[in-house]
DNA sequence: CGCTGACCCTGACGGC
DNA sequence: TGCCGTCAGGGTCAGC
């Protein structure tokens, strides 16, 4: 489920029950995640507090005064936070249980999540390639432009490359050259200046207005199913392949660019 | 270095 | 009803 907004609305969901808590115990009912959950990290997690939650593009970080846990949820993951003494259902993986009672409970029915520990200071291989937040100032149409000289790649695989930015997921890849009028497949590299910046403003705004809109749906994730659906975001083009263009009224055309669905109109997006 | 495709895993869904 | 292929919002990694 989670593209960008999702996971920092999990993060402001669970950030109230966490904060400040000490841990108990870490329950791991299911280890063999993207990565093997590491056998020890229940020990090294186990009484201490958890000062922050932060986040890291799609990653959540849970630090504490020895080290951080790292959590990504995958394309299927999900963080709630229940009593200690609900039970499990299936695909409920992993639980943070709290001093406080309350317990957080990791479910990820494909398994691509997972569950690190991070030592202070250290600069894991995951986050250290990361590009820049999206809605940072280091992030902007110029900061793109320069980026994609000489990139043959298409547009849409270089903006969901992690390495360039963070966050954006193939929903919102969809979503923002639609509405910045940019062919998918268009190489990176011959792209102006201009259009990247109508592109990199595009991503801003799409991104701010879905997670402002999750905050809206935060109680889902306390005592819920944890999911919090897909937001009142109005799509244009993801899943709307066939269907007409809101804008022109053509038939929006379907494409697979590196083994994921792209929707676009072949008029509006050149 | 940049790019492409295979792969990780379960579940839902459509066609037969 | 069952079986089969395809697809799903994540990312890494090998190989060219």
């Amino acid at each position: 489920m989670p593209e960008l907004p999702e996971v920092e609305t999990t993060r402001r969901g669970v950030a109230p029950y966490c904060r400040g808590q000490v841990v108990q115990e870490l329950v791991v009912r299911e280890s063999r995640l993207r990565w093997p959950v590491p056998p020890q990290l229940g020990g090294l997690i186990a009484n201490q507090t958890i000062q922050e939650v932060e986040r890291r593009g799609k990653y959540l970080l849970f630090r504490t005064a020895v080290g951080s846990l790292l959590v990504h949820l995958g394309m299927s993951g999900s963080l709630r936070v229940v009593d200690s003494g609900q039970a499990p259902g299936r695909h409920d993986h992993i639980d943070v249980r709290m001093l406080s009672g309350s317990c957080l409970r990791f479910h990820d029915p494909r398994r691509f999540g997972c569950f690190l520990w991070l030592e202070p200071g250290e600069q894991h291989p995951l986050l250290s390639q990361l590009g820049p937040e999206p809605l940072s100032d280091a992030f902007d149409g110029d900061y793109l432009y320069r980026l994609s000289r000489g990139r043959s790649a298409p547009v849409k695989s270089f903006i969901m490359d992690a390495k360039v930015v963070v966050g954006v997921g193939n929903i919102y890849a969809n979503e923002v050259l639609f509405l910045s009028g940019i062919h998918p497949r268009r190489a990176a590299g011959r792209i102006s200046r201009a259009r990247y910046t109508v592109l990199a403003d595009n991503i801003k705004q799409v991104l701010t207005s879905s997670i402002e809109q999750g905050g809206t749906t935060l109680r889902d994730f306390v005592g819920g199913d944890g999911k919090p659906g897909y937001f009142a975001l109005r799509l244009y083009a993801y899943g709307r392949g066939g269907e007409p263009c809101k804008r022109c009224g053509g038939l929006l055309r379907e494409i697979r660019l590196g083994q994921r669905t792209t929707v676009f109109c072949v008029t509006c997006q050149r």
